[in-house]
DNA sequence: TCTAAACCAGATTGATTTGATAGGAATTAA
DNA sequence: TTAATTCCTATCAAATCAATCTGGTTTAGA
């Protein structure tokens, strides 16, 4: 039941990108996210290449270049990204609802693993498609506010001369994120339960 | 998020232990195993001899041998078994209660995926710890009954003489598992959505 | 115009895991 | 004694994973 490491620093860096986004940061280099993260440069470069090809970051070429989101955090669920770069949700084939894939087994309709599978997808697709990467940047970032840690990529690195550059993205002013408190009141171990700001 | 095919095969075949066992049914062989399920009967072999290693089954060498359960079904939990041939269940290792991990990240207790990924472990366990293979066999069992379809392991298929024989197992009588509608009520996508039997 | 910084692209590699196979040794019922 | 079965160990091929290497192309700015 494992996310891949490629599927880890994929989120990780997506993570990274958001809080960027949050504090207005146009664009992050590679070799930043990486160095932060302590992810090898040439490997997540090439998870940045594959997210580009979704669609999830554009990127600015050349020299003082790098990626940002593609667009707002709030649209981007974790669930797909984890599909992009790791493959279904499902723990086998035969209960995948995105990649459905009839499994050795004699009788599916009485195979009680799938049954059982069927279930652990839909906890799984359940918590990873119901919340989005703003959802995991807005507990991150009210974590390290709460205790004063002070928001990475704050500051850009290469601004090579001094102070107001125009600003690639639009403001978006007011995230547009469904706030969590309106979702559906998690069970048992949720983000909430992580963060005493939301009471359910 | 997989689980491998070596854990698939190891819980078709405890289940199909438990039907056994349901049906008075006292020793099987690997080939039999393996032909109703479609398993490459060398590597049932070896998954099972695992499965002994760890106390889940227990066998009987030399001619007409076989495996069995080592206790009731109702004392497995799903989740122990794949523990026991995939490792922990948990998507990443930071936030596996069983063997964790400490992860790359820089920060882990700021670090909002793995927040999201104890979820999704807290999730995961939350099934396949809640559930044992008894229910499992109920459930398939239960189902097939419905539909009319015979239910395996009814013949002993090594029988040489004709009619009783004295019993490995002492007779369980009732099964011993709590009953699925005393249990924590499920949220979402649970068993029961599957079987009209339990109401919730 | 030149150059350094950055992304882009594809091939390659090495380690590990997965899924399986092979061949026989030990055990046991008949 | 024989046949059927589990037990044990070794081996293997393919896939996947995680990463690296090499060399491009694009771009901002001096």
């Amino acid at each position: 039941m494992k996310l891949s490491k490629k599927g880890e620093y994929a989120l990780r860096a997506l993570i990274d990108l958001g809080i960027a986004a949050e504090v207005d940061r146009e664009l992050v280099q590679v070799a930043e996210l990486a160095e932060k993260e302590l992810i090898p440069i040439k490997f997540l470069e090439q998870i940045m290449q594959e997210m580009k090809a979704a669609g999830l970051v554009v990127s600015q070429r050349g020299k003082f270049g790098g990626y940002r989101l593609s667009g707002p955090a709030s649209e981007i669920s974790i669930g797909s990204v984890i599909r992009l770069i790791d493959g279904p949700l499902a723990p086998i084939g035969c209960v995948s609802h995105t990649v459905y894939e009839k499994c050795s087994c004699p009788d599916e309709t009485h195979c009680g693993l799938r049954m059982l599978m069927l279930d652990v997808r839909n906890a799984i697709a359940g918590i990873l498609d119901r919340y989005s990467l703003a959802d995991v940047v807005d507990v991150t970032t009210r974590k390290m506010k709460r205790n004063n840690i002070p928001l990475p990529f704050s500051e850009s690195r290469h601004p090579p001369s001094g102070s107001a550059r125009c600003r690639l993205l639009p403001s978006r002013g007011a995230r547009a994120t469904v706030p969590l408190e309106q979702r559906l009141a998690p069970v048992e171990g949720l983000l909430s339960n992580l963060l005493p700001d939301y009471t359910i």
